[in-house]
DNA sequence: CAAGCAATAT
DNA sequence: AATATTGCTT
């Protein structure tokens, strides 16, 4: 028998590569009225009129996506997002501007998981979680909506397997596993989210919690969106996947507050169920 | 308003 | 199928 495509694809998400390696960081992938027009108003910003509205929301990413091997760095990302995108007469487009799916990659899912983990079940709500993830065009609906799918997820494995079901590479349903269910598989999930919530880590939680939207730091952190253009469709053709990167902002941040926010530099994501074991420094502290 | 959750929509 | 969105409740 031999392996289908799902082989190669099942590979390709665990050996998802990571920014760094795959963005040169050439440019900020979404501009500055793009962020504020979209994911800022999840709070408030009522309204900012902004007649200058860039489509540039993705760029036509070096990657290859996985379908795309031989690509000749053709950009055909075209439209998207509407920005109208080239839409032709209308540059009005701003107000019924779509944001792209959302494509939860499994290092994703993993910054997710371990936001929650640091966070504690009680303090991981969505907007906490968010600011955690310090993931650019990251909203707190994005949020919402995982984590609910993620809490069935927790639920439906408390039931079957109480042995198996953390482990990275464990859980799998004996016939019930769909494929949403090898997202969540792909990330550790920490013992404590399977038990009743009993109260943990009653401090510690503090230095996590920043207010902004706005990210900081003109450094590398992570940020792996991917959005899908179209439908994803795991063939030959017409696949784009874009990472998108943190989009610098000319806003002065300001370093007055005493809190370091070494919430986002605590991170390290290790991937330990990867066959490889490459350590994956996401945040070199040394490089600095 | 934010969050949680079920149902529903795309 | 995977996410987003909506409706309703807390």
């Amino acid at each position: 028998m031999k392996e289908d495509d799902s082989n190669w694809f099942s590979k390709w998400e665990e050996q998802l590569p990571n920014p760094e390696e795959l963005m040169p960081l050439t440019q900020t992938l979404i501009t500055p009225d793009l962020a504020i027009a979209f994911d800022i108003g999840t709070s408030n910003t009522p309204h900012n009129h902004h007649h200058h509205h860039h489509r540039s929301l993705q760029q036509p990413s070096p990657i290859s996506t996985p379908s795309s091997q031989h690509n000749s760095g053709e950009f055909d990302s075209s439209d998207l997002g509407g920005g109208g995108g080239g839409g032709g007469g209308g540059d009005e487009p701003a107000r019924t501007l779509k944001r792209p799916r959302l494509v939860w990659t499994p290092q994703l899912h993993k910054r997710f998981v371990d936001a929650v983990a640091h966070l504690g079940i009680k303090n991981a709500v969505p907007k906490t979680i968010m600011q955690l993830m310090s993931v650019d065009g990251l909203t707190r609906e994005n949020v919402a909506s995982h984590l609910q799918k993620y809490r069935l997820y927790l639920k439906r494995m408390q039931g079957l397997s109480s042995g198996g079901g953390g482990g990275g590479g464990g859980g799998f349903g004996s016939g019930g596993d769909s494929a949403t269910d090898r997202l969540f598989a792909s990330s550790p999930v920490p013992p404590h989210f399977l038990h009743q919530p009993d109260n943990y880590l009653p401090y510690m939680p503090a230095a996590a919690l920043q207010q902004q939207q706005q990210q900081h730091h003109h450094h590398q952190q992570m940020a792996a969106v991917a959005v899908a253009g179209h439908h994803l469709h795991r063939h030959f053709g017409s696949n784009h996947q874009f990472l998108s990167r943190q989009s610098l902002q000319p806003v002065v941040h300001r370093v007055g507050t005493p809190v370091h926010n070494s919430v986002s530099s605590s991170y390290v994501d290790d991937l330990e169920s990867a066959q490889e074991k490459k350590a994956l420094t996401l945040f070199p502290t040394g490089d600095d």
